[in-house]
DNA sequence: ACCAGATACCTAGCATTGCAAGGTAACATG
DNA sequence: CATGTTACCTTGCAATGCTAGGTATCTGGT
């Protein structure tokens, strides 16, 4: 079975799947899930809607996204789109940082 | 108070210390608790052994770690070393190349 | 008018992990 | 013999990703 390598890339994903909407949503200044969806997979992650939603309903309820609905001008279901806000921004900045010294770990370990 | 950003940061720590220890304990043929623990923190990475030795039985579980108690010509306590199992070896070989994954789509989203 | 499909959002419950806190045991040193 | 160091282990909590569902709006075909 696959099981144990499966399970590992799950909780592999546990917080870099935060980094990464945050740094698409930098990128595009507002962008609403179903279309996040979409980047994600062009950039080979591919988010399921069962995981995506808490990830932005969480990060708006702590502060770190702005959400707005935009029905007008538009046909079809309306979207709802989040945007970064100051702490926002400021937790991502932390973050690639955080991050980039895993990778310098990670390279130092394994050369 | 800072419990956004430090509970991200335990978040992704998951999956990422296992590979650390593999990549230690490749590295090292074998290695007991203690003083895996000591090599994390010098490569910068403080683990504590409440995280750690769940870590090594649920790989030794797994068939990934291979244990082993060594008390003879030793003074003090017995120390339990684990190796890499054939498994174990294939799975960080994975695991290796999945992270490295991950840091490619990273520092394409954050161009 | 109706039905299927695409778009778009949301939720409940499960499995898994990292961590804090505490416990156990063997040996060395004063 | 009491303290400190080395060394291992376990319980319970908090948080996240995933599966598997559900809801709602619009379009296109018959």
């Amino acid at each position: 079975m696959a099981g144990t390598s499966d399970n590992w890339k799950t909780q592999i994903r546990k917080g870099y799947l935060e980094l990464c909407v945050l740094l698409l949503i930098q990128r595009h200044r507002k962008l609403y899930g179903f279309d996040l969806i979409e980047r994600l997979a062009e950039a080979s992650l591919h988010v399921k809607e069962g995981t995506l939603y808490p990830i932005l309903n969480r990060m708006s309820a702590d502060g770190l996204l702005g959400a707005s609905w935009e029905t007008e001008n538009l046909k079809g279901h309306p979207r709802k789109f989040y945007a970064l806000t100051r702490d926002g921004a400021r937790l991502l900045t932390e973050m690639e940082s955080e991050f980039g010294e895993m990778v310098s770990i990670f390279k130092n370990l394994s050369k």
